[in-house]
DNA sequence: CGATTATGAAACGGTGCCGTTGCGTATCGG
DNA sequence: CCGATACGCAACGGCACCGTTTCATAATCG
């Protein structure tokens, strides 16, 4: 038994030890180098190890390919909902559409989800990971908060879940893209009373 | 004067000119390869030649770089927006999603449209270019279809027509984007009638 | 200590594309 | 026919990156 190891038999193989220190440098260099424009075709092995301040051996040693070593990266970004969930269903609406409008200000995490966005023809897996970490998540969240105002009575006992989410995220990202780069303070707000009212005029309420 | 011009007097340059069978070809190679999933980063100008059974020499004649290129090859795709405009501003919208959901079934206007969402950052001029040859018709018919519902009752008199066809068109993106690739058969009318009732309660029809 | 493995740096041959040039041929105006 | 220009094709030197190998050094074991 080897008295260094945690748990599993897998002993601890002689020599030097891989440096954690490096291969969290290469994983922030590839966030960092998407993060900055670059697309996953143009991402070269060189540029992320002399980014990373280590040799193409490093990197070779522990991914295979390219795409092994993004698909890593992006493992790594944790996904920040930062949902109180206290309020109304309004309000927590405006929150999650407020969480994607801030995001999409920082340069980092707007390449990023161009990247999952558009590679998903390209690179499935990529796109797969991408969906499983960043996406799937915050869906769940926040079809938790549009089932609860369906018990309320906030809601319309009828809503399709998938289809409000559809409706609120997919405007938020339509009017972020097609509208000049930067939307407006109170666009999450507009969205959600938009979609919230329907668009057939009220008979009398 | 030459009796060969049109009408202006930039006279005919001596010598053999340019064939626009050539030229067609490149630029329908262009399309080709972006249709098969190259991105811009990746699409070489020898590869276009090749494709389209022409001399590097005869692409670089006429576009000093790549992004000219594509922007110019973007620019023969024609704004096709079938509307028939005829029935009910529902019928109208639906077959206003129709026509981007038939789309997405093709890879080639897949992969365009991919190019253009995600590279506006690296190539603005091509997302613009996109915008304003794709986008911008179809949003203002689309547009006009929703004030004229608007005139006649069927919707809110106080709509934001802007915001209804984000909620509209980002709906249909977004779900048929992270919905395992196809997309059901009868989702243009459910996004339709989902936003047209809004998700509260009506109090009473 | 010695065996073993990892590290950063450098160099390797190979490849694909760059943008340019030269070549022989084709197509126009005069 | 002649001068001019465009054509397809092939070749050029140059560059960036590929994935591998070598090397001196560092870290960890028994």
């Amino acid at each position: 038994m080897n008295t260094q190891q945690t748990a599993e038999g897998a002993a601890r193989p002689a020599g030097r030890p891989r440096s954690e220190k490096a291969e969290r440098s290469i994983i922030e260099a590839t966030l960092d180098l998407l993060g900055e424009g670059i697309g996953v075709s143009e991402l070269s092995i060189e540029s992320i190890a002399s980014r990373a301040g280590v040799g193409k051996t490093t990197i070779y040693r522990r991914w295979s390919n390219k795409e092994d070593l993004v698909v890593d990266a992006l493992a790594t970004l944790k996904p920040p909902i930062p949902l109180p969930q206290g309020g109304t269903v309004r309000d927590d609406l405006v929150t999650y559409l407020r969480v994607i409008q801030e995001e999409t200000r920082h340069l980092r995490t707007r390449c990023i989800m161009n990247i999952a966005m558009s590679d998903s023809e390209r690179h499935p897996r990529l796109a797969e990971r991408f969906r499983e970490l960043a996406v799937e998540p915050r869906r769940a969240v926040v079809a938790a908060v549009l089932r609860r105002g369906m018990d309320t009575g906030e809601l319309r006992a009828d809503l399709d879940v998938d289809m409000a989410l559809a409706l609120l995220s997919g405007a938020m990202v339509w009017l972020t893209k097609w509208s000049d780069g930067h939307s407006p303070a109170d666009l999450p707000e507009r969205i959600v009373d938009e979609a919230l009212k329907g668009f057939r005029p009220r008979p009398a309420e």
